[in-house]
RNA sequence: UAAGCGGACUGGGCAGCUGCGGCAGCAGGGACUUAUCACCCCUGCGCUGAGGAAAGUCCGGGCUUCACAGAGCAGGAUAACGGCUAACGGCCGCCGAGGGUGACCUUAGGGAAAGUGCAACAGAGAUAUACCGCCUGCCUUUUGGCAGGUAAGGGUGGAAAGGCGAGGUAAGAGCUCACCGGCGUGCAGGAGACUGCACGGCCCUGCAAACCCUAUCCGAAGCAACAUCGAGCGGAGUGGCUUGCUCGGCCCAUACUCCAACGGAUGGCGUGAGCCCUGCGGCAACGCAGAGCCAAGAAAGAUAGUUGCCUUAAACGACAGAACCCGGCUUACAGGUCCGCUUGUGUU
RNA sequence: GCCCUAAUAGCUCAGUCGGUAGAGCACGCGGCUGUUAACCGCGGUGUCACAGGUUCGAGUCCUGUUUGGGGCG
């Protein structure tokens, strides 16, 4: 496995992850998954002002991420994966966070069982 | 023991597993090279990793750049006095004023007798006056009218011309006197603001967080500053800079500005007005001397997840995330600890 | 991160030198009409973003807070 995660830090990989990936919403989180050609998955989290200051905001970024490391060994495949947190995020922890993932992550077909 | 006042501190700790940023060293591997070393990348070990406000960006400074900094005007800031400081609009001490039984708290607190301006409505009158009144004289049968004196009382107002009492008077009035306030002069004390005492003439509205005057200070912009290296060497415009204006000065066409664009890289960037302990000087802010320590430096941006134990009333719980760095101010804040003091009650 | 700027009626904006808050559109009521629109008449639009201070008195002056907008390589 690949130990580090990749990021996405540009802002055209964001925009194509939001036009033309595919959508799947939880109370909690949005994501948003496009394939891409590198051939191994990159992740991208926003937390807009919305969520609350900047200590709200770095909680959600850190839950998201630590829930996505546990997911992570199961991924296959070229995909640019971009979360988006929403207000109830901050409130989670991470074990919960997981299975909203998972279940995003399999709809999209970026897991498969 | 109840209520309260002032000040200081704290803002959980330890361990296991899975993970993250930085650092230099060691070990291993990769890439480059004909080959080795260095540089570069990865892994492991080691060290280290957010705050009292990191916040607001309100002041002051360091640092950097603007021909390296000149003159005048404009503009801005501060405002009792003495000190501390790199500097400050901060802090300490002290004076005045106001509040509290008190501990103590609040205070943008120079000048209104240099000038201009404002004081709506109400009220007779708003910086000078006489509506109702009071008193005297004349006229009138009376109600009352006219002329003069007066500002004690009424009414309006935030404010009505020193306050209050006594004498005095036709009625009154600092007209006279005592006390108090204010002004001026002198003496004494103090480093000074100022305080105390004596005398004098008889007193002057408020607003300068209205313009203004006086004193002191300020060149501007900000690490997205700026410097170096690379890529590019394209298009458009114009003399430009001195960041409000004028003078003066400087640089020149390889100059300056704008657009497109590499969404370039590195430095700036962590030893500093640093932290901490002791001693000395000072009422204090603070200063001096000596010993010890090195404690984040990222660039989509690092502290998370989970389990257990301990302290505890409770710790899952407050406010909250460094972004060049310091000194302050202001604002937000769950709970807890300590010290000094005041008033009341009870006991001895 | 840094530097500017604004907040007034439901909306768009005025409000000088401090003295009880204005315009247009929209809205409500009445009239006209068989009914609606248009038209005519009348009317309230409001904690001047919030909290302190100066002042006799603040939309306005001063200080702090909140929210929005813009710019800087």
């Amino acid at each position: 496995m690949a130990s580090t995660i990749k990021t996405l830090n540009l802002n055209t990989d964001f925009r194509r992850a939001y036009k033309r990936g595919k959508v799947y919403t939880s109370p909690a989180l949005v994501s948003y998954v496009t394939k891409n050609r590198a051939g191994i998955c990159r992740i991208g989290i926003t937390t807009s002002k919305k969520i609350g200051n900047a200590v709200e905001r770095n909680r959600s970024r850190r839950v998201i991420r630590a829930a996505y490391r546990a997911v992570a060994p199961y991924t296959g495949g070229g995909w640019d994966i971009v979360f988006v947190a929403r207000s109830k995020t901050k409130y989670l922890k991470s074990t919960q966070l997981e299975p909203i993932i998972l279940k995003h992550l399999e709809q999209a077909g970026v897991i498969n069982r």
